[in-house]
DNA sequence: GCGTTTCATTGATCTGAATCAAAAAAGCCG
DNA sequence: CGGCTTTTTTGATTCAGATCAATGAAACGC
C-alpha cells in the first residue's frame, strides 16, 4: 500500500496541505507508476485522460510541427505536476528524460477531488502561475535571445535547479550533471544541436565552463555567464 | 455605486460563479478604472501590489531586456484576468493597447479573497491553464517556425480571436482590425518591423489578404493561410 | 577487444532575417 | 490645405545561425 505520509515530495507538491483523512481519499484514486526513460506518458492532441505528480525524475513537455521540428516548452521536476485538468485535450507530449516515478491519477476523479478541496486547487494554482511566469520568461528567450545569450542563460537556469548545493567546496563553481543530450539542450533553445555544440566549446575554450564529461558541467566563471545572458532589467 | 450584476463581461470573468453576497463583498475591496491607451499599469519587477479584471480595451503583457528589446508574451482581452496573486513580484509590464475598462483589486486584499472563495479560484485556475497552454504554443512559434510560418500563425490566430462574425457574408472571408502596430505584431511574433512588413506585402500580393488600411486585415484566401502556418501534427 | 551504432564536434558554405538606409504614405495640427 | 511628425514600406547589404558534410569520440553488444 502507497502511504502518501512517507512520500518524498510530501511537502512540496500540491497534496501537501491535505490532512490525513483527505490524503487517504487522494491516495484511493491515485496509483505509483515507474516511467522509463524515453517512455511517454501524455501524447500532445489526445484526449487528456489523466494527470500526475511528479516523485521522482525530470520530463520534458514538448510541442511540434508535422515536419519533426520540436520545442520543449517545459523541464519538470520532482514535486512538479503534469496534465491538463479540467480540460479534454492536451497540447503537450509528457517523455521522461530519465526514469521516472509518478503519482498517477485518472483526470476525471482527479477533477472532481480538486474541485471538492479547496487546499489542493490552491496549491495547484499557485503552481500554475509559477509555471506561466516561467514560460513566459522563456518567450523572451526564445524571441529576443541571441545564441550566446540563449546558451549562457540555459546554463545559469540549469545551475539554479540541478546544482548539487552540498558538495560545493568552492561557492564560485558549481557543477552538475543535464539531465538531456545535445539535441535536447537544442530544442529547448530553438537552436540547432550544432550551435549549441559550438557555444559548449567556444564556452570551454574561453575557460568559462569545464565539460568534464558530456552530460556534465563546471560553471568556472559565473560572472561572465551573468554578463552574457544579458539579464532583464528589473 | 458599481453594480457587478451590470457588468459586461460578468457571465465570462473569473467572478462569474459568485452569489449576489459574494459580489458584493468581492465589489467592495475593488474600484473600477479608465486606463488610456498607451499607458501601463503593472510594471515588471516592480512589486506586484494590484490585480484586475478586464472589462474593455486590449492590453499587452511584455518582458524586456536592459538594451530595450522587448517580446509581448500576451495579450489580455475583455474577461481576462492580470496581474499576478499570491507572488510579490511582477515578471512582465502590462500596457494597455487601446483605451480600457479595468475592475482593480488592491493584490492583498484580492489574495485573501480568493483564499475564502474556492469557486473564484476554481475560475482562476481554468484560466491560467488555458493561458499557460496558450503561452506554450507560442514558445513553438518562437523557438522553430519560420517568418511566414509565424506570420500565418499570426493572422489565423488573430482572425480567431478578434473577426467580426456577424458581417461575415461570405465565410471564407473574415476581416478585422488589429490593435497594434507593425512593431507591436514584430514584438509578438519575435520579428523585427521591417520582416513583418515584407510578409505583409507578400501576403498582400500574392492575394492572400487585402490591407484596407493599416491596422485592418481580410483574410481572402484562409486556405493557405492554413498551409503556411504549418499546423500542429495532432 | 573490436566492430557497430549513436552522439558530439568541427569545418565549409549558404541563406533567412537583421541591419542599414531611403522613400513613401498616413496622421496631425495650425 | 500644407508643412511636420510618425509610421510603414521598400531596397541594398550584412551576418548569425542553419545547413551540409565529415570526422571524432563514447557507449553497446558480442
Amino acid at each position: 500500500m502507497n502511504q502518501c505520509s512517507a512520500c518524498v515530495v510530501r511537502n512540496r507538491a500540491i497534496c501537501s496541505d491535505l490532512d490525513a483523512r483527505e490524503l487517504q481519499a487522494l491516495n484511493k484514486i491515485g496509483r505509483q507508476a515507474k516511467v522509463e526513460s524515453g517512455q511517454s506518458v501524455i501524447w500532445e492532441g489526445e484526449d487528456s485522460l489523466l494527470v500526475a505528480n511528479v516523485i521522482d525524475g525530470v520530463l520534458k513537455l514538448t510541442t511540434s510541427l508535422d515536419d519533426g521540428r520540436q520545442q520543449i516548452v517545459g523541464i519538470v521536476y520532482p514535486s512538479d505536476f503534469i496534465g491538463r485538468p479540467f480540460g479534454q485535450k492536451s497540447f503537450q507530449t509528457v517523455t521522461a528524460l530519465t526514469d521516472a516515478q509518478l503519482c498517477v491519477f485518472p483526470r476525471a476523479s482527479f477533477d472532481e477531488f480538486a474541485k471538492s478541496h479547496p487546499k489542493l486547487e490552491h496549491k495547484l494554482l499557485d503552481k500554475t502561475l509559477t509555471e506561466l511566469d516561467r514560460a513566459r520568461d522563456w518567450m523572451l528567450l526564445l524571441g529576443r535571445k541571441t545564441a550566446p545569450e540563449k546558451m549562457a542563460s540555459f546554463l545559469l537556469e540549469m545551475s539554479d535547479r540541478l546544482a548539487d548545493k552540498s558538495c560545493a567546496d568552492n561557492p564560485a563553481t558549481t557543477s552538475f550533471e543535464i539531465p538531456f543530450g545535445r539535441q535536447q539542450v537544442a530544442d529547448i533553445l530553438g537552436l540547432t544541436i550544432e550551435t549549441v555544440s559550438r557555444q559548449f566549446s567556444r564556452l570551454r575554450k574561453q575557460g568559462v565552463i569545464d565539460l568534464p564529461d558530456r552530460r556534465t558541467v563546471s560553471i568556472l566563471d559565473r560572472e561572465t555567464l551573468v554578463r552574457e545572458a544579458e539579464l532583464q532589467s528589473a
